[in-house]
DNA sequence: TTTTTTAACAAAAACGTTTAGGTAAAGGAG
DNA sequence: CTCCTTTACCTAAACGTTTTTGTTAAAAAA
């Protein structure tokens, strides 16, 4: 028996052996397979045979040597919490289907917001010679070396460029769209501490109540703790709310994934979606529109920003503009999980009115 | 004003570079930073002044020039549909984990199952020296020139191994759960041809209906069509059927995502789960647990198969063993989707029996 | 004293390309 | 017949490592 090295996979044809097969130097066939200004002084015949040739054995130029001495890889470093539904997948894929559209692959390192590996990981990627980087729902600490776009990232340095989404404009949507409704008193879900968007956004919201003329009680705001991608990230926080008050009409989530974690919540503390309280998530996962009910949300056009990323850092990579932040609009989606307002809260509730009347 | 080029990241230093700093030749630094046999006869005053100085100005190797020298990249490629939501996302998180913790890089080729892409990829990646590949639910029309590992791969070829869950155990479990429910006449929908588990699992369950004495009736059967990472795959598929006929009292579903679209259906069309219909689903998807009504659903242990195949192909890739074939097994997972029949069909339908009485 | 051994390192080739700078042969001008 | 151009290539260096094979000076042995 032999051992399990049996079938050495087949060397892949280099220059060289082109070189033996053609009685020409590398040098001359290099320049005619990559038409360079040098190819013009070979004659169309030795062309020819050269094309024929790489043809004939599938030559591919290795990637590496060519890397090596050209100094360009087509190569990014892709840096992200972590694969998976959601978030992150949707930005990751349509920035992957762009970079390859353009002739670069990605490397993926995931840091689990592990502060050695967001450490670590950058710097490897720099030994693999990528040339940018894109990071995704990350706080970065500093800049990176390297030419870098941020999604959702909301510090400046100089050289990063931001994606950003208009949270303004996102917050007054589904504030908006909820004061129409009739809802007066609203209950929130922040993001989490470390989710990059977290504060931008609750700011958004604060600017975008007080321009509503909506108050935010802050017996009302609940924020999420746990790192998970299930919608049980948004479960307990909100069960706990309701324990403490079901003094609200309207819940505005930090997220789907949170608001879906919420609609359960809700159902399970006998509350009807949304005859008793609405509901309105924020991203527009796929899953959204199928929650029972569906969810009305804010929609992040999170393909678009992904592939805006590769568009901005690809630009950057080759020389071009290296603009500080690129914002994109949201879109508010209504669904079923709103509906007017259970009942109209003419008289001021007890508690707040106590020491005013 | 200068042009945008002004910041050039800062030249990473070299071998040369401590050569040079160090008054050594870059082969004796080479050697005793990657502690090879050779540096044992360098003295220990010399081996510190060169970690001292690696460490002072933060060398790093490069790895294009590593990799071309010694002929591993420590790279692998991933061939997979798309990034998305759900299965991919998940098998892939897990898979990258795992690969990241042993040193190893990834790239990920998104070939949306178009057959030019799926052709190219595999030659693109083989040219960027990876090591080896791992293939997640794609049929492979040949086996690859390297090492690989393919994920629910169902055809055999030399030197591919192949990470599938067992199906007839999955089938069972479902079936079996319907069957002890009282459930008789259930309804199916079938996976998409392309999707790599489609037969696999329709023969599964063929079988596993088989001995649970259960007949499959052709009229409820439906298959999926459409190519999309939404829930909404189940809609169309389910809304038909009913219109068709209600004489059902379980579904069973292809995925967790037609699921979830099938039961939309099934309450846009008045019907209610799990009380007149119940559902099961496949994979258990983050989401399923917070449907309402909850999923029961078929767990594939989708981040153990990804990290599964990653210890395969790096096995193999270090010359270890090839298995043909690594089976996983399912798991099933009971929630609010699935209860009694609504109504034992003690009398046979009208329709089946009209020649027979 | 001469030869051998050992310690401590250096030189150079190699990996597969790209590219700047040649150069031999053929053709034309004088 | 000699000199200059042009044509059609080739040589060699370079990219940053790793690794095999030296090399040199000093120490030990003869």
């Amino acid at each position: 028996m032999r051992k399990a090295k049996q079938d050495h996979p087949p060397k892949p044809v280099g220059l060289k052996d082109l070189s033996r097969y053609l009685g020409l130097s590398t040098a001359t066939i290099s320049t005619v397979l990559n038409g360079t200004r040098a190819a013009r002084e070979i004659p169309a015949a030795t062309q020819e045979r050269i094309l024929a040739a790489a043809e004939k054995f599938n030559y591919r130029p290795n990637a590496m040597a060519r890397s090596l001495r050209g100094m360009r890889s087509h190569t990014v470093g892709v840096l992200v919490p972590e694969i998976s539904e959601g978030y992150g997948a949707l930005v990751l894929g349509a920035l992957g289907d762009y970079l390859l559209s353009k002739g670069y692959f990605f490397f993926v390192a995931t840091h689990r917001r592990k502060p050695e590996l967001m450490d670590e990981y950058p710097q490897l990627l720099r030994q693999r010679s990528v040339e940018g980087f894109v990071v995704i729902d990350t706080a970065l600490e500093k800049p990176l070396p390297l030419p870098t776009v941020v999604i959702s990232g909301h510090r400046s340095y100089p050289g990063v460029t931001n994606i950003v989404l208009n949270h303004d404009r996102a917050a007054h949507l589904a504030l908006e769209h909820l004061v129409q409704l009739g809802h007066e008193r609203i209950a929130f879900i922040q993001g989490q501490p470390y989710s990059s968007d977290s504060e931008t956004r609750w700011k958004a919201i604060e600017r975008a109540a007080e321009s509503l003329g909506i108050v935010i009680h802050e017996d009302l705001v609940v924020q999420l703790e746990i790192d998970t991608f299930s919608p049980y990230v948004g479960y307990p926080v909100v069960r706990r709310l309701l324990q403490r008050t079901r003094d609200f009409t309207a819940l505005f989530a930090y997220n789907d994934l949170s608001a879906i974690g919420a609609l359960r919540a809700l159902r399970d503390s006998g509350l009807s979606v949304p005859d008793d309280v609405s509901v309105v998530g924020f991203d527009d996962i796929n899953s959204a529109a199928f929650q029972i009910p569906s969810l009305t949300t804010v929609r992040q056009p999170l393909d678009k920003m992904g592939a805006l990323a590769g568009e901005v850092l690809l630009e950057r990579i080759h020389g071009g503009a290296n603009p500080v932040e690129v914002t994109i609009d949201p879109e508010l989606v209504v669904r079923e999980s709103t509906a007017p307002a259970r009942r109209r809260v003419e008289a001021p509730s007890t508690l707040e009115t106590v020491g005013s009347s």
